[in-house]
DNA sequence: GTTACAAAATAACCAATAGTTATTATATAA
DNA sequence: TTATATAATAACTATTGGTTATTTTGTAAC
């Protein structure tokens, strides 16, 4: 029975090529302007065959984004396991998302636009997204015990709570919304810099001052942090007149 | 000529009567599953009778996203108006948004929908919105300024970004998303604690260090703000084992 | 090679719904 | 009472997510 063997594996390529497909389309055009037709077309399939691998539009989509979660949470877990303070790690987690959002802007766009009510909860595959979100939090709140510990966070900070708002944050500061993004670029501010000084921002809430622990741009540097450059005065604003 | 009068007033009651029943829709039902057959019968119009009065759903949509904008904008405005310290006009606000969450959870939730890429933003109505958003955030910014000035705020952060970064993190915060919601609760919170504590992380990134201004409690809440009191370490995690 | 059978794929179809058009009803002014 | 402009509607179109009845293809047994 080998046969029956690379049949499955066949099987599987074909559902891979299927989403490879989709996640073309989607990374370009919005969920409503791309039909299950359009899908189909562009993988040379019959759309009924599409049916056959995926229950529905949303599941596929599901799919997709569960590839862009999946990265994500790798990541988190790279930085979980350096060898840094706490606080080093919270800072490198924070600038994870933000690598994501620059390496896969597509995948951000997606998993951002899952998160809208457009998108029914009983889908099986948002129990395993929200897992998915749910383990990066956990990894963020697991930096932020450690923080704790080592004494470079805040002790009196709840870490459930804090790891929420971080991530919330995060997720606010980085949502591509062009929204926000032409607001802010409006303003003379590059999205680099708008980032950057958003960990600037947060540190006083997260930091403990504890003076023997506390880190400056050099330490959070050696670790692979690189958005620590400060804000010259004459680099903001420049476009206010 | 004073028929042409009330005809006018007529046709606007007829536009009112169209949103209103649309907003009773929506506010209940997803986008996606409200028809606008839904709505015409709920107005007890013919579904083109509405197209004479809106272009599309989505700009239907947008109107009443823009009454919730305008009531959001009001009490900002309202804050900002009140003679306290800058420092305590920004608590206000931000408590100001919880309050719109829990008074107006309908807006609350389609503002948030309408930001998600499901809306072209070629809309007229989306430039109007993403000005309203402005204002407030503006007014924000405003606070922020005032706070430098009265020595409540550290001088060194940037209005706009502070601005910025408040409002994102705001609206990440109060998004209803039950996604978040559910989580939280699962952690023993309630989400009134959840946004309280919010503000309780978030103070020492805005506040000055200058110990003669610096407020306590007491001062925050003779201005109006509620969410004050801290969290007693038997209220948390309660249902963690 | 031929046949039997299961799995994969498809063409044709259905239902829902945003949006349009051709037609009818209604209110007002002369 | 009639002409006319405006408001409203019934009937229609086009798109698209999803289904069904049918055909094609690959494999194993003879």
């Amino acid at each position: 029975m080998r046969s029956s063997d690379r049949r499955q594996r066949e099987k599987e390529q074909r559902k891979t090529g299927i989403i490879d497909a989709a996640e073309r389309l989607f990374f370009f055009r919005r969920y409503e302007d791309v039909s299950m037709d359009d899908i189909a077309h562009s993988v040379e399939l019959n759309k009924a065959t599409i049916y056959l691998y995926f229950e529905n539009k949303e599941t596929l989509f599901a799919t997709i984004v569960l590839r862009g979660i999946q990265i994500l949470g790798e990541k988190y877990q790279e930085c979980m396991e350096k060898q840094v303070p706490g606080i080093v790690k919270v800072a490198l987690m924070g600038q994870a998302y933000y690598q994501f959002s620059e390496e896969f802007p597509g995948y951000l766009r997606l998993i951002h636009f899952y998160g809208s009510e457009r998108f029914s909860r009983e889908n099986p595959y948002t129990a395993e997204i929200g897992k998915g979100y749910g383990d990066c939090r956990r990894i963020l709140q697991d930096a932020i015990q450690e923080g704790i510990g080592d004494k470079t966070i805040q002790a009196d900070l709840d870490p459930f709570l804090t790891s929420m708002y971080l991530m919330i944050s995060f997720m606010g500061t980085l949502s591509l919304e062009n929204r926000w993004r032409l607001v802010v670029e409006a303003e003379g501010f590059s999205y680099g810099q708008f980032t950057s000084e958003f960990f600037r921002f947060m540190m006083p809430a997260i930091s403990s001052g504890d003076k023997s622990r506390t880190l400056d741009a050099g330490d959070f540097a050696a670790s692979g942090f690189f958005l620590t450059e400060p804000l010259a005065p004459d680099k903001r604003k420049r476009k206010k007149q």
